[in-house]
DNA sequence: AACTAACCGAGACGGTACGTCTCGTCTTCGC
DNA sequence: GCGAAGACGAGACGTACCGTCTCGGTTAGTT
């Protein structure tokens, strides 16, 4: 993970409707680490909605305005608390096989839902995007988009290669991909494990391969 | 009130965590049914977070105990409310072909979550259920389990047709056939359409298909 | 005390206007008493404001209606429970000596308001009664009138004798007669004891005797 | 803000149990003032029982949780509403005669409680008092105890100056003073006005002044 | 080295909604 | 047909958080 080292600028160098002040001349890291370190804390013991600015506050030992400086809600503090987990740390797998590059990109992502609190984080702020539009929009982007482009790229780079027929509606394809997930971690109805993601990946081949 | 032994056996002959009494001996179906109504116009007027007990009570001419007194919470209501439209309405589909069954319960389910406030109705719930396992559990119950089995069963009558190879997981099928659709309502990164439904359908097909 | 035994004619036979229905046609003996007694049960064990009509009607055995059938609100039930003590049980002494009449009288209430929970239930109704005009002139009638015409005739008892002078303030002699011991009870700043009240005496005596 | 210290001297420098964080380190005498001043308004306009903290807070326009920071209930905010009236403007007279300085006293706090809706206030204190034995504390401290602390050195002083005799009950001498006054305040049966208040300071000498 | 801007903790503030309680009235159903 | 049982509209209760707003007391980056 070569990028990972910069994260705080990434973070940060890209203006974010949840987040205010890009310019961020004096932010005390002490105290912004402390409220994301407490939010992750909160969530994991109380679940998201357990979580509350007065909350992260008190367990950060920091004012509530401080908060309130940085990000415009609650929402906020939980995407980029969780925003490491969840966009950061996808690397780009190159074996060379799409099968084998979809089963990776599934098995993590499916590791860190079920493994970490991010699963009750992002299940969490699909649920606020509800009724918030502005953060469904970040949600998308920051949460969303970067798996998808990256799977884009995956299927685009398999039809080059010709080992999947380039007919298929590609945006329904990673929709196809990821749906199932999301749907799992959220319905709770079947566990998200090992074999729902080979399942998931063997059809998913079946569909695009030459045939 | 001849109807009155008709909704009662509706709207109580199945036992619901989310509701209290389920004896029920005495409601009122005047104030029962204007709780449900304005849940419903509240919802459509301000989203889900815009709903209130309070405001319910008040659009309703009702008191908040009277509908403290029926269901635990504000989802316990909405459940209720839109109930109809999502449990009862889903006729079994019998066209003698997998391809068209699905097509038609798909085609259905997307026109109700995008065409009325169901979508949004659902998209909060799912949201509180991640929050309140015991709603989680009423919520796969209630809106979820009624149309997995029904497309387990047209399934299972496409491979005894023939229709079907036999040797996919069930499961995971129902997975690739809702997931989708619950991701494009909950993430609205592209329309839940006519186009979407047919693409996931073919593609289900091609999986589910003798080859 | 003679008059004791018609009692239910007395309390009854007045019209008053925080019991309805001075006609009584029909009304059960035995629920009428169940509920009084239930009063004075709850009364005693939780005070003036644990009781509440529902707690009443539960204790007794009784539907709430049954209650607000025969009177308007708590403070009539609780005056009729109380009328008993506080009204009927007031013998008119006859000593010969306005002394020994006052020293009876007052160490009666003072007995009857500090060993039973009469004094508790009328503290209450007093409060009761300064938000509510209606019940201040059914508790002055039913509460305070009789003693106070009882006193007035023994004072002027005492002047006919020429045991009194006849030139003090008749109503002011009263006040300063009741005056105290209410005080006493309702501030609570000291006891309402057997000294209390022969100081008390005492000291009305030396005002109004002849001097 | 030169009325700034003025205030907060007043306001504070008394411990109350009814009232919290007696250190009180910041709070806003804009709103505390509001506060008292609607709740007196609410109490003249609808009587002591038509005050609700509700009621208060919405006349005053501060939220309720700022009237619930720094008072237990409403009889907290309603005692010390008054407080200015029945505690701090008690001048001890000086006139040199025990009559004339009863007569003032009397005169004074008769005015107080007819003419303003102080009698409203305390009545309805006194009735809540009954219920709640740490109110009744607070309100024995703060409205009783100044009034019979000076009485008691005016009656002490004339015992000095030989005007009265030395062997009557001090307490009984006080209670005799205020109970019929509360009494005349509580139940109405007679108004509580000058003629009385001259009737009982001569009642009062009468049997106090040595004979 | 002093100045000065800003950030910091703390938490009071006006609000909204919560879920509970009790009031006094109205309704149903069983005896 | 009476009466227990209790649902009903109303509205206050006291609590929890929201997001904003002061308050002094540090910092940190000029000047």
């Amino acid at each position: 993970m070569p990028q990972h080292s910069h994260d705080t600028q990434i973070d940060e160098s890209q203006p974010q409707p949840l987040t205010k002040d890009p310019s961020c001349r004096r932010r005390s890291q002490r105290c912004h680490q402390a409220i994301l370190s407490a939010t992750i804390e909160l969530l994991e013991e109380k679940g998201y909605s357990g979580v509350s600015v007065e909350a992260i506050a008190a367990r950060a030992g920091v004012g509530k305005q401080t908060i309130y400086r940085w990000w415009t809600c609650k929402a906020g503090v939980i995407m980029e608390a969780y925003a490491d987990y969840a966009a950061k740390s996808v690397p780009m797998p190159e074996t060379g096989s799409v099968k084998e590059d979809l089963r990776q990109i599934l098995h993590q992502l499916s590791t860190i839902l079920t493994t970490t609190s991010t699963g009750a984080a992002l299940a969490g702020l699909i649920a606020e995007a509800q009724a918030n539009p502005e953060m469904a929009d970040v949600f998308r982007e920051k949460f969303v988009a970067s798996r998808r482009a990256m799977t884009r790229t995956i299927l685009e780079r398999g039809i080059e290669r010709g080992e999947l027929r380039p007919d298929f509606n590609m945006d329904v394809a990673i929709d196809v991909t990821y749906g199932p997930v999301w749907y799992r971690l959220l319905i709770k109805h079947a566990p998200l494990d090992e074999t729902f993601v080979e399942e998931l990946v063997t059809m998913l081949m079946v569909w695009m391969q030459v045939q």
